[in-house]
DNA sequence: CTGAAAGCGCTTACAG
DNA sequence: CTGAAAGCGCTTACAG
């Protein structure tokens, strides 16, 4: 038992030589016997796990962690989890990865580039094992060896991804505004600087629009989170006979359902709204919005296990794809 | 230059030795010119840093920290991400904490008690240096020198803990009501197990109720987040004739809002709604609810504070309160 | 100011 | 199956 000055506090530290000196068995041993890893004869794992209970050992995880050269720790970068859908994925990360006995580190990157790259370099730091990298910008010069899988974009060219069939499932969502009988049809959507899923939601509804011979009412602006309302305030200024909206987000549909009320317009009689993600109703907003859900859970568990393979060093897809579901809510006819 | 050998890829690391050679000087000497802990010429310290650059020296972390006893980490139990305060929360704290060079564990309770006891052993694991612990149970036999802290409720006795002022802030709310002219006031509260801040803001509520000799019309159901419109729906079946209502918190309130007009109701002429947080803001939530604005980035940066004191042993006080203040919305006349 | 050495608590070849 | 030893990459007294 050794005593340990840590912070103007005497903390007395259990080592695995106290419980091998207990057990009157070798380090090695006692090592062995409380990991399971080497074969020990099951009455000294007895003695050796007695000794520990006795003591009260604690393996300190700092040392094994530094031994094997991993953290069970996964980074997630993401803009701010301070958002339904992003709040959505990381609390399903950290479920899943507590399954396989790993922590989840959250980082807000608030769109600063300068943070993110800093903080992909945990990996190099030892300070993770592996990063969920979910960002608006082009990081080129990452090393595509390195574990790092993402959400719904590219990052770099190497790195695997999961995304939802975005440009399928917009297509339903709009066509589905044409058969309910909309005339001018238009579509919001935030355009971000990676190659994302994103960029398809949009094409789709160019598309159908094209189709159908109907003009494209398209308002693609970049944006922050919060400033929905003055996106979607444009969007009115500039096309206001609209009278069905798609949106890339739920929070862009939320901000055109109440802009569509600043306007005295009502919904879904007068203006017709489909969003994207389906992660707003948990949360009781209202109204219900009409909406293409994408399985979070589903899209979290593929990228958990894309992560898991890449950490091992095996070979993954490149992409891997969750399909999403339109779902009626009460912002559509 | 040391080949290692992992997950089936060879990677090199070049470690402090290697620096060391390359610039001519002791193991010691480039430590403490890389760091800056102990005294070193300036020109050798230039001559460390250039070896350092010219190698591409990334310091290990898990060797510093498992020589350091410190893994520059902290963790937070809540019981969802996925819930608007506690993502706000969780949101501050990363920020905060990144500031002095922390790194945030997420960890999500689900309201179980095993895994939260599971957890605040990744103290005595040296998985992180301390713990902010929101949790709706009772955790009696914690050591309470370890370096937890609390928001809004108490865990155990001895853990400092920040809350809102929420007697003054919910009588305040309550008097608001009372000075519209409402004239059946209810309120519904999250009972919790913990002694904690919610219960002053019904005990505010029934104070006022008393003092105005108004009848209480209470409610304070166990529920889970997700479960708030059944409640609601419970609560005015028992007191359909409620014109103003004051909730413990904003998912409440939104969801009195939507069974009020459920019922018909129209709000705030019929029915006058006063929540409990001020977070569902940011998130273009309709309607705009009237309601008890927490300072949730003062609230957070007292609790690092204290957590940072706890963590190098100093004293603390037991209870920090930040000011809440009512911020009048839409579903107040 | 600097170098050589000890040591943090573990795991894992290596011999027996 | 087991013990003694080496070593993970750092930091920090300890002498000079």
């Amino acid at each position: 038992m050794k005593m340990i000055h840590r912070n103007r506090q005497v903390m007395e530290m259990v080592t695995i030589k106290d419980v091998a000196k207990a057990a009157g068995v070798g380090l090695g041993t006692a090592s062995r016997a409380l990991t399971g890893n080497g074969s020990v004869r099951s009455d000294t794992k007895k003695k050796v796990a007695a000794a520990a209970e006795k003591l009260g050992f604690v393996p300190n995880q700092l040392a094994r962690n530094f031994k094997m050269r991993s953290t069970m720790c996964i980074a997630i970068i993401i803009p701010t989890v301070f958002h339904p859908f992003f709040a959505k994925v990381v609390y399903h990360c950290e479920v899943e990865l507590y399954k396989l006995g790993y922590r989840l580190i959250v980082v807000n990157s608030q769109d600063d580039v300068g943070k993110e790259t800093r903080m992909l370099n945990m990996i190099k730091q030892q300070r993770v094992d592996g990063i969920i990298f979910i960002t608006h910008y082009e990081h080129d010069n990452i090393d595509p060896t390195l574990p790092i899988v993402s959400i719904d974009r590219h990052v770099g060219s190497g790195f695997p991804y999961v995304t939802s069939n975005n440009y399928e499932a917009s297509r339903e969502a709009v066509k589905y505004l044409i058969d309910s009988g909309a005339k001018k049809i238009g579509c919001v959507c935030g355009a971000t600087a990676v190659i994302s899923g994103t960029r398809h939601r949009y094409e789709a509804y160019i598309d159908v629009m094209n189709e159908y011979a109907r003009p494209v009412w398209l308002l693609k602006p970049l944006f922050k989170h919060g400033q929905e309302m003055e996106v979607m305030r444009e969007y009115f200024a500039r096309y206001p006979e609209t009278d069905a909206l798609f949106t890339g987000s739920d929070m862009l549909a939320s901000a055109a359902y109440h802009v569509a009320r600043e306007r005295g317009l009502h919904v879904p009689q007068d203006m017709q709204i489909i969003g994207y993600d389906g992660v707003l109703d948990a949360w009781e907003t209202h109204p219900k919005l009409t909406t293409v859900h994408q399985n979070v859970s589903e899209m979290v568990k593929a990228i958990v296990g894309l992560l898991m393979k890449r950490i091992r060093g095996e070979e993954t897809p490149q992409r891997v794809e969750i399909p999403a579901m339109l779902v009626k809510g009460d912002t559509t006819r």
